[in-house]
DNA sequence: TGTCAATAGATGCTCTTGCAGTAATTGCGA
DNA sequence: TCGCAATTACTGCAAGAGCATCTATTGACA
């Protein structure tokens, strides 16, 4: 920590890794949801849906299980699915044992674009992200940020 | 690159580092914004333009060069800033010798909320990011991704 | 000096999202 | 087996963001 007058602009290391991660995801995303809504006719949130239930057991998830995979709350999530589902790359089938549940599973169309999307979004993203890094730095920032998703601690508590 | 059966799984380092971008910045800028929300009344989005007519000389700047700091468009910009405005937060200014143009000034009000909202803005932003990191990982993500705002250079054209 | 493309910013429209509240179902405990 | 809190998913509402378009102004060039 570098002594800086200004209490409001304390110069921090972190400070800069957090404006890296601001800009790199918001320049990334800009490019890559053009790029996939020119080629393919859907937004990047339809493609994250299909790749969760790609990966998938089944090609299939309930609706609790894509939210908690996705960045989407549950009401999002709903509709964005009520999206998808027009568009035939996915269907609500019941649960077996819990009325209350819907399993959110890809169709074969569903599976056929996620395919085709998919390997071009990754070609983007590897030509806006990843090109700009060395492979130490790629190495360096996957060890520093997996955190946020290998596993999902919760937030560190106020520890002072 | 490790080898992988599924031509739309590549293993790379970079898709890893990707999803760690993706991941921080979304669950960070969710608690952070609630956070603000709650204790100021208004968001990030607020936020970012005050602390950006902060940052430049006479505490004001031109609807262009704030889009050229900010992660908005100028459609959006125009609204967000008809929005503080109203609040009183900041103010539009006719700009010498261009009659097309608007300067977007900070208020004296604008200022306090600025003080008071960034400090501890900047303590969740510590807590929920930088806290997850050791020193070394938070200056590897600020090195490894300064080139994405450092100098705003154009996205690498395709070379192949 | 007249023309016309480029620039600055605002606006109409539409799509998407989140919050809060609702309805149906489940399962624990008396 | 009855009651009740917890869980699952959906919906009304309103706010926010982007694209395309529009108006006013500027500046270069013939």
């Amino acid at each position: 920590m570098e002594h800086n007058d200004d209490p409001t602009r304390p110069a921090t290391r972190w400070a800069d890794a957090w404006r890296g991660v601001l800009f790199a995801n918001a320049k990334v995303l800009r490019i890559a949801e053009r790029d996939l809504v020119e080629r393919e006719g859907f937004p990047i949130a339809w493609l994250d849906v299909l790749a969760q239930l790609y990966d998938a057991p089944g090609n299939g998830l309930r609706m609790q299980e894509l939210e908690e995979r996705s960045l989407f709350t549950r009401s999002g999530l709903t509709r964005l699915v009520d999206r998808i589902e027009a568009a035939g790359l996915v269907r609500r089938e019941p649960v077996p044992g819990d009325r209350r549940g819907v399993r959110v599973v890809l169709t074969p169309e569903g599976r056929r674009r996620h395919d085709r999307a998919f390997v071009e979004h990754m070609r983007v993203i590897e030509r806006e992200f990843g090109g700009r890094l060395t492979p130490a730095e790629q190495q360096a920032v996957a060890d520093a940020l997996a955190g946020f998703w290998h596993d999902d601690q919760e937030s560190p508590a106020a520890a002072g």
